[in-house]
Formats: structure tokens, sequence, C-alpha cells
DNA sequence: ATCATTCGATGAGTTTTGTTCATGTTAATT
DNA sequence: AATTAACATGAACAAAACTCATCGAATGAT
């Protein structure tokens, strides 16, 4: 029989890198330890860590065990908090993941009134996840996934929410910064400011730039919002954001928007979640409420 | 903490319907149960079951608990099933998943070969999965999936490993028996006979019919490959499967494939697996098989 | 090369936890 | 009202987990 504590005894010697150390992280003396390590082995028949010297290595067992610690132990642990919230009344933990730089602003915008609308209901943002948006939501690292990349298939279950244009900033002195609308062969000449994701997963690339066979002087990749519009501000380059997030800046920032090609890049946000989560009433009032938000 | 036999518990006393079978099934006194269900609810702090009359009703925390239960269990039973194979200087067990009916009968030949190059590799091959293939595969039910629609998402890697045509099969004495090709318009007046899979994963509809905004007169559904071609032959319909699959039954059957429009459909299997197991020698050995065999 | 140090292993003894047995209580059944 | 079936409880016992003391082996500094 494995148990959770063998699981954790793995996860944490392996952390630790010595039995001494995890023995201390689990609160226990070295030698409880190296009995229960000893146990494990004897009980499963396989030996899980090779002694090297006198460091442990994990053999393939030990390393398949390994990354089921690390896929079940997260859940026991969020169980036990889910648990914690039962006892005191609490609804729960509604675990957001974010697949999408700058939906975070419009996130904002519907966490605050869900928060007073739901006020025995916390809301956690993650954003990164090791297995993309899709794999958290299968995984049960999150329940709730923010991403302009909707995945029709069983059990999970999309709602669109939000409707916006993805268009271009440019400073206000931009040359380009007069015209109806850019294409493709404008931005040969620019320097194109993106968050860092993957290209195939940047709009500007996949709709506009690639099917043109266009692509653009130079490519800088800059983590947050703020810091990019500044950037675009002063000139040394030009993104593609969603329209309502550059108008929330046009009053601070020298900036401006223009159209994605002549009939501009339409886009829309979806939150998805498990079918078996569909019922769970306040998982719906975060759907419904964020439909009702406009930006 | 919750405990792997906690979830063991509440699994088997819901099963069970209660807590003297359920103690049975575990091997234990109903005392011992008993004293163990009264403890984890103290020490979660939170009724897990509500007492009404002698029956005991899972609590909204005790559902929450069992849905844990059902998705983690599963995983400990199969590492040990894993650890018991390492014991025994086995590999492990390729779990394969189907999402393609007519699939099966290729699996079987890529399988036989598979089992004498690897025999220290079990084989299992799973049809049936709560939340669809990809679920199956990121919830580690399965191994490798077997299907037509690749998923290019973090963490899952699609290989394609063979191009087939759907064609129409048709009995020959049908009308349509000597057609270089059907369109769309000559179903309208036909029998479907499909395996039953919802519309949306047909690509029969998707690809040929519905954007033709055509539809068959009638639309049969059935299990089997063989009774299907059966009732083909027999002329109570016409059906859409793997030119391959047909030509293995064309000498036993009177049936004939016809070309589904100019230019026919050309379709792909795909097996997707999970990027941690990439460089698992025996399941690239399996791609690698499943890409040399012909049909 | 030697010595001090650190780390893991082990056996005996103690504490904690889990289990049984015997019995009690309550709700449904006849 | 008697009977049955199901869960609860306390005391006694058994098993598992943990600590203490100690050993040997690897590591690293002198």
């Amino acid at each position: 029989m494995i148990d959770r504590s063998d699981l954790a005894v793995i996860r944490e010697v392996e952390r630790s890198g010595s039995v001494t150390a995890a023995a201390d992280a689990l609160c226990l003396t070295q030698s409880a330890l190296s009995h229960t390590i000893k146990k494990i082995e004897r009980h499963l028949g396989v030996a899980i860590w090779s002694r090297e010297g006198r460091r442990m290595r994990l053999t393939q067992a030990g390393q398949y065990l390994l990354s089921l610690s690390n896929r079940l132990l997260p859940q026991f642990e969020h169980a036990e908090e889910r648990m914690k919230q039962f006892a005191l009344g609490q609804r729960g933990t509604l675990r957001v993941g974010m697949e999408c730089h700058p939906c975070y602003q419009w996130l904002l915008k519907v966490v605050a009134p869900y928060l007073s609308t739901w006020p025995d209901v916390d809301v956690d943002v993650k954003q990164k996840f090791q297995f993309g948006g899709i794999g958290a939501l299968f995984g049960h690292e999150i329940d709730l996934l923010v991403t302009p990349d909707p995945l029709y298939r069983a059990g999970l279950i999309f709602a669109p929410v939000f409707d916006y244009e993805q268009i271009l900033v440019v400073s206000q002195s931009h040359p380009l910064a007069d015209k109806a609308y850019v294409t493709p062969k404008h931005l040969a000449d620019q320097v194109l400011i993106t968050y860092p994701v993957e290209i195939e997963r940047l709009d500007i690339y996949n709709q506009f730039l690639l099917p043109a066979g266009q692509a653009p002087k130079r490519h800088k990749v800059i983590e947050t919002t703020d810091i990019m519009l500044q950037m675009v501000a002063s000139g040394r380059g030009v993104a593609a954001l969603p329209r309502w997030l550059v108008n929330e800046y046009a009053s601070k920032l020298a900036i401006k928007a223009v159209k994605l090609g002549r009939s501009g890049i339409a886009k829309q946000i979806f939150l998805g979640f498990r079918q078996t989560n569909a019922e769970l009433d306040y998982l719906k009032g975060f759907v419904t409420l964020a439909h009702s938000i406009q930006t």
C-alpha cells in the first residue's frame, strides 16, 4: 500500500537533498525517516533510491513515484484547505487561471464586485501552468480558465464572456498614428513589442503577419503592460493589445490605437471550467458576473 | 491530514451503502470503521456524513471528498501495479486509449508485433473515457491516445502515424456503386449508417454533408464494424469508413468503396502522449512501430 | 594520510495509533 | 412490543511509528 505519507517522504527527500534535512522538514528524527524509507522499499519490493556514497539518487521507480507525488500531494493539500473552509462555513476558493496576459486588467474588474457579491468565496489567481491552462483545468489545479482559445472537448465547458478588438498601439507622433488602419507591410520596418509567449499564441502573428508572409524588423519581449506602453509612448516600438486596455491608458500616455487591417482583428475571451463544476453556484455566479461587466 | 485510507473509507462506505458492509469489504470490524469515521470527522472538523436515521448520507464536504477519492485512488492503484512490475523486472503497461471506432482494427495489427518486440511490456486498451481521450491523457488514465483529432497544447505531443482515405461504402448493386465519386446531394435519399458518436465527430457530416447543407434521408447508428458492413452489403444503407478497412472486407462481402467528393476525404490517425513520457523507450517504440505498419 | 564531521543504518525501547471485543443506543420492521 | 439491523462507545490489546543511543562509511579539511 502506497500511502500519502510515503509520497510526502519521497518528495521531501528529493527536495531537501538528504534524509537528514528531509527529516527536519517533516518534523521527524533522521532515524524515523530512515526506518520509514526502509519500510517503503521493503513493502513495495523495489529500490526507490540507489545509495551512491551517501547521496540518495532516485531510481526509475523512484522517479515515477516522485512524479506521482507532485501530481497527487497538491490535490490532498487543496482538499484540506477546502475542508478548513467548509469547517468555517465558507463556500470555497475559486482558483482562476489566466492564459492571456492583458486579461489580467479585465479580471481585476470582475473580481472586485465578485468578492462583495460572494463574501464567503475566496478568489485565487494563477498564471503559470506546467501543462498549459487546459492541463491545469483537467488536473484540478484551477477551477476556471480565462483564455482566448476555447477547447470544446468532453468534460470542459467554455463560455464566451467578452468581445474586444485587438489593435496596434503606436505613439501619437508615430508615422502610422494617422492611418485609418495598418497593413502587414507597414510593420516590416517596425519594432514589435509583445508579451513573452510562444509566437503561435500571438494573434498579430497568427492572424495578421504570417498569413501575409510578413515579419517585423525586430521583435522585443516585455513582461508588463505598463512598461510595454511606456516603450510604445516613447516611440521605441509598437504593440498589439486590446482596444479597451489601450483606451484606459490613453489619458496618461501619448499613445494611439490603430486598426489592424481594414476590418480589424476581433477577439473573444472565454471562461472555461469542468463540466462537473457546471452547477456550482459560486462558479456560475462568476461567469454571469463576468458576462455583465462592460469595459 | 487526509490520508489515502480515509479516501478509501469514503469511497467504500458510499459504494457499499453502509458502514457495516464497507467494514466487511475493507476486512475490518464494524467497530474499527466506526472509530475511523469518527476520527476523520474530528480531524477535519467537518461532518462528512449526515446521519439520517440509520442511513449515512454524504454532506457537501463528503461529496467533494468522494470525487477526490474517485480521482486519486485509481492513481494509487495504478502506481502499485507499476511498482509490482518494476519489482518483477517488467517495463510497464502501455495504456492505450481509442477515440476512433475503426482504428481498433488497425491497432490490433500494431499490438501483435509490439508485444513480441517488447516482451516485458503489457498493453491495455481502453475505449470509454468520462472526460474524453484528452482528459484521460491529462488525468493519467491512459498513456497513449489513438485519435483522428490531435490537440497541440502544452504538455501533449501528437505524432501522425497513418494516412488513409475516408470513403463511402455501398453494396455492389447500389446505384452509387459505379460512380467515380459521390456528391453530398447523392446522399439526400440514402440511409447513412455510422458509429454511435456525436455528429460533430463524424467526418462525413463535418467535411462533406454540412458544408454543402445536405443531410441523409435517415441516420442509423450501429456499434460494430462487422454488422455495419453486413447492413451495407444487404443494401440497407451506406456508411463512411476508411478505405483500407473496407478493402479487408471486400473479399467476403458484396460491398464497394466510392470516393467522397471529387478529391476524396483525406484523414490521418495520430498518437498522442504526455510530453513527460516522450523519452520512455517502450512508448517511443510503439510510435515508431505504428508508423512502420502498412495496411 | 589523518582526523573531525556529516550522513545514513540499525536495534532496543517507548509512544502512538489502530483494531477488536463486548456492549449500548437508536431507528426501522413485523 | 418484540425483533432486527445498523451505528456508537469504552476498555483492552496489538501493531505501527517514533526516539534514543550508537555504529560504520563517506567526505572534506588540515
